[in-house]
DNA sequence: TTCGGTTCTTAACATACATCAATGTAGGGT
DNA sequence: ACCCTACATTGATGTATGTTAAGAACCGAA
């Protein structure tokens, strides 16, 4: 089934049969993405709750420079959305875009209420999930805050060491907050100290 | 009365009345303290979450090099806490401490729960309150990852015009991720621009 | 009031990282 | 198989920011 990994993922962590949430995501379409395709785009109104079935989203900004600055990686059993928009109704300042061919489920804003009616522990889990986000942005700030440029690369490829192999430096790069060129010669040094990858 | 900012708050966003609140509220003591006293240190576990009635509190982290970075600023109607180590309970790594002499309610970690079961609204709001500490966050990382000394500190003063004027310009300089040196030599340059305060 | 510490400023110098530019390389589309 | 475009690498150079160090201003405690 196209949604299988989502089904996965709820009734393992809501302790509800597979069934029943397979019937609860009725409703929910799934999209199959080409690669670069986009799902939201700067000042549109962001209206899902992405959850990646298979590929591998990206969600980034532009600054005023025309920089681009990725803020978030979403490969496979990963939810995206750009909660700014979607909770307070704003034009979002990001792109979510698909870096290979990539299937998702398009989980609809009022969905998630829904959910919560119908599983009352719903809400907890749905709690989870934004401690979890926030636990992510915190780690980042602090990164950002204090670690070199070869720091920051070594922790990224610790915690995703899959990513690097699926997107081009130049994206890495912009996730750590340095040039491509910055990227290439930490690599350069780090290879050179016999470091593997 | 004691925690008359923290009643105001609730019942400004939950529609319940005062007395009734100032019920709720009554297991939560009322912390006074002197300046530079802390909340929590790290790999303590945090057990409340503070709401700052009177004064000014800072969150920071130690890195490996001994230097500080402050997370936070917390004035008062904040609410701070280290939801990473009160909701998966792990030791903290983060200091909490008085700036000035302050008045904190010191909010228990189950009262929240306890408040879901007894003002059923009040689900949507800590929703709420998590949605806006999500939003915060997103936008320290984009000013991070985009903006240079002095668009950084021109954001700080936008934002928070008051603190400036109450914590050392050290502490700015950790917020903003740069030395006490750079940040001097930002507002000398803002200065000569004449640039007000 | 004086003392001692913290903070702020300034300057000279160091360095990590950015920028610019050129070349090389690889993958996708026709 | 070819070209085209995007990406990666490298070197020369520039710049913002860090580091170190010193003195000045400030402030709280004795």
């Amino acid at each position: 089934m196209e949604k299988q990994n989502l089904i996965n993922f709820l009734s393992k962590n809501l302790d509800f049969n597979e069934d029943k949430i397979s019937l609860l995501l009725e409703d929910c379409q799934v999209k199959n993405l080409k690669k670069h395709e986009f799902l939201l785009q700067e000042s549109e109104f962001c209206q899902f709750t992405f959850f990646v079935e298979k590929g591998l989203l990206r969600q980034y900004s532009i600054d005023e420079k025309g920089k681009e600055h990725t803020i978030l990686f979403a490969p496979e059993n990963w939810l995206v959305s750009d909660r700014e928009s979607v909770y307070f109704n704003q034009p979002s300042s990001y792109f979510i875009q698909a870096q290979e061919e990539s299937d998702v489920v398009m989980i609809g804003n009022n969905f998630f209420e829904i959910l919560s009616e119908k599983i009352p522990e719903f809400t907890s889990f749905n709690n989870k999930l934004l401690h979890n986000h926030i636990r992510h942005l915190q780690n980042r700030i602090n990164m950002l805050l204090s670690a070199s440029a070869e720091d920051r690369y070594l922790q990224f490829i610790e915690m995703y060491p899959d990513i690097l192999l699926r997107v081009p430096q130049i994206m890495v790069a912009s996730y750590l907050g340095i040039t491509p060129e910055s990227l290439s010669r930490v690599r350069k040094e780090l290879a050179k100290k016999n470091f593997k990858n």
